[in-house]
DNA sequence: CGGACTTCATTCAGTTGCTTAAGAATGTTA
DNA sequence: TAACATTCTTAAGCAACTGAATGAAGTCCG
């Protein structure tokens, strides 16, 4: 058992003097496979069963573990031991295109409560901070929890968390506005300590928090929103990349002379199957639009409610919206076996709005392409899911972030 | 400054106890910028001075470490360190489809001495094994170094480190020798520990380590034999996935619907423009076979020769030839692109003897292929280098393994 | 030339987080 | 009730690191 997924590094020197950290492993174990005893912990963790004693103990003073019960041996029975799932909590903010999303997370990933506002949350800058702080209060004093176990605020958007901001149109209001900055200036306002995160690699980091991957799955969340992208975690560390924009699923290359996409190069997964393109796609094909209820004369609403209608269409069993996913499907497969090949992935989740709605789709395409090639040269047994809680799955990833990195310590 | 590319792990388990490693961290930072003072090392890796000192004492101690001079400051000057070149050394092999390369290489990663022999060592897995054995011992007894500083034999193949065997047909004498089986033998017969490795992940770990990339580059090296891999350092550390085969960089898809590959899918960079394919389109085309003098009756050499015949041809200006690279090289460089975007890479190296051959053909197509997107939207500045010893890349590297594997200790 | 100053390096005491080894607690079985 | 099995705890020791003070080796300047 490795390092359990990471927030990003404290500063840019390794923690000093950091050990590899008893805490960190048991948590992460219990976590992972909970309940469990202390000679089940020594064992996995590869600590001795005297330091996993002793570091359970003070978890238990902390409250951060609870016991639950014993098992019976042939000798003393083991005394289990759980997380106490409200001991410690993280507010989760998704900033997405058609939605802001807020989840109060605790220990297990259990969303204690949630909040959905508009995506527009006011004109400016300063307005959108301001109801940001607002909502966060509002969702902790309406969850009747002591606001002192709240350990902070885990932020999400299309962007990568530091050095850069949203590459597309998304978030209009929040243009310009880097990682960093919207880390820091929520911090201030609100008070809360804040971290910024990508939503696709928080919605990975929340898919090993609250799905139980163990630290020795290689795993990958395919995340589709507005766009699609992928978090992709390794030992139990998320990827970030040296410029934290690691994960851009949708700039995978797929037709060497293919069509232009926006970023500039040509033939991108983006360009030739991502939802933009299916929804335009959809729009201007005039039966799949009436399948779909999409009025060509009102293209205001976004593309992740756009792409939700055709999906829903299609599972409806409106074939023109059926092909049109059948044939993004096709693409997003190939650029996932390009992901599980380069990376050698043991399991994928789909998330986000977008899958959560076309996963029927998307999910057995993916498995139908991975197939001939496991079954004939890799002999791997690579695991296609969709995330339980597709919907809130970046929230609360983010809320599991700041989670982490406080109970880190 | 974190963990530097590692050997496979010792086991499942995390090293029982492992501090995050002040000597490791101090070896790594000297590696990868001697010479440095004491008080540098201390900026670098994030420890204490005094930590520093200490462990620095006990490298000089062990002749890892020697002091070089002195420069001076406004007040005491610092001493500078650096590794002793010879004080540890390790062989490295490797088993390529065309050759059989051997290297002593020191800490440095200079290659002390060489050794070249046929592919083909023997008709069986007994005889190879002992003439693998005899040429370790003829090297090092000719290089004139006493064995007792040699940590042990890297040895380095196109499949992967364990849990399976070289993929396609080369190595036709090993088929079905699985990594592991292939180490322990080895072993067993030189007496040596032996490490086993994937070529191109090998490749990237003697680029790390001879080419002074730090710990906070994200690279890949790119490798081209028989096949094209994929070696990827993050964070200093070797990614090899969950069951020892990420990299297959050959198997990434450029063409959804494209032709079928061996491997079971379709449009891999390998079927579409490996240097098989390469080959294989030049004998089938009177003319460029004619440029690089490929005899269409005895089609017996071996992928890579025929291949550097075609790049020999193509640098004299034969245009047949060209095109053929030409034409390979979009794909590469597509493929190439994808990697960079998926996982937010700072530096590609190109190597193995495919990429040494054609490097002006391939550098210049990757970079082409990465500007207009990084100019319109990704802000990053990427490198695109050629190993300078790409033919002994692979060698160095799994002699690289086996020091930092004992090193780290 | 000698003292002040700067910077590099070391020493020493104290803390932490583990290990090993022994032993206490808590059950089952005969 | 004694013997056993297993889990968990305690105690002593070690190794690595930190912080703070000290020593060492130069430059600068009156």
């Amino acid at each position: 058992m490795r390092e359990a997924v990471g927030a990003p590094a404290p500063a840019g020197r390794p923690g000093r003097g950091r050990r590899p950290g008893a805490r960190e492993s048991i948590l992460d174990a219990i976590r992972a496979a909970e309940p469990l005893s202390r000679v089940e912990l020594a064992k996995i963790t590869g600590l001795t069963e005297a330091a996993v004693s002793m570091t359970v103990r003070r978890l238990l003073e902390e409250g951060l573990v609870v016991e639950t019960g014993r098992t019976p041996t042939g000798g003393k029975p083991r005394t289990l031991l759980q997380l106490d799932p409200i001991a410690r909590l993280a507010v989760g903010v998704h900033l997405d295109e058609d939605a802001t999303t807020y989840v109060l997370t605790g220990q297990t990933g259990g969303v204690i409560a949630r909040l959905a506002r508009p995506a527009s949350l006011g004109d400016d800058r300063d307005s959108i901070l301001r109801a940001l702080a607002a909502d966060i209060d509002t969702l902790l004093a309406g969850s009747g929890i002591d606001p002192a176990r709240c350990l902070g605020v885990g932020i999400v958007w299309p962007g990568p968390h530091s050095g850069g901001t949203p590459a597309d149109d998304t978030l209009p209001h929040l243009r310009g506005l880097r990682g960093e900055e919207l880390g820091r200036q929520l911090s201030e306002t609100t008070g809360w300590p804040v971290l910024v995160e990508n939503d696709a690699t928080a919605a990975a980091v929340g898919e090993y928090w609250v799905a139980r991957v163990g630290p020795d799955q290689t795993f990958a969340a395919l995340y589709m929103g507005g766009g699609i992208g992928a978090g992709i975690v390794v030992e139990g560390r998320a990827m970030r990349g040296g410029h934290a924009s690691a994960g851009e699923f949708g700039h995978l290359c797929l037709e060497v002379f293919g069509p232009e996409c926006w970023c500039g190069s040509r033939g991108c997964l983006e360009i030739l199957a991502g939802p933009r393109t299916v929804v335009t796609a959809a729009r201007e094909d005039r039966i799949a639009a009436a399948e779909a209820g999409l009025d060509p004369a009102q293209p205001s609403r976004t593309v992740t409610a756009d792409f939700g209608a055709i999906a829903r269409a299609a599972r409806a069993g409106a074939p023109h919206c059926r092909a049109l996913l059948e044939s993004s499907a096709r693409y997003v497969a190939a650029a996932a076996e390009t992901v599980v090949n380069l990376l050698d992935i043991d399991l994928v989740v789909l998330t986000g709005p977008g899958f959560a709605a076309a996963s029927a789709i998307y999910g057995p395409a993916i498995m139908r392409r991975l197939a001939p090639a496991d079954a004939k040269t890799w002999h791997r047994n690579v695991t296609v899911t969709v995330s339980l809680a597709a919907a809130t799955a970046s929230a609360t990833g983010a809320a599991a972030l700041v989670l982490q990195s406080h109970l880190r310590a």
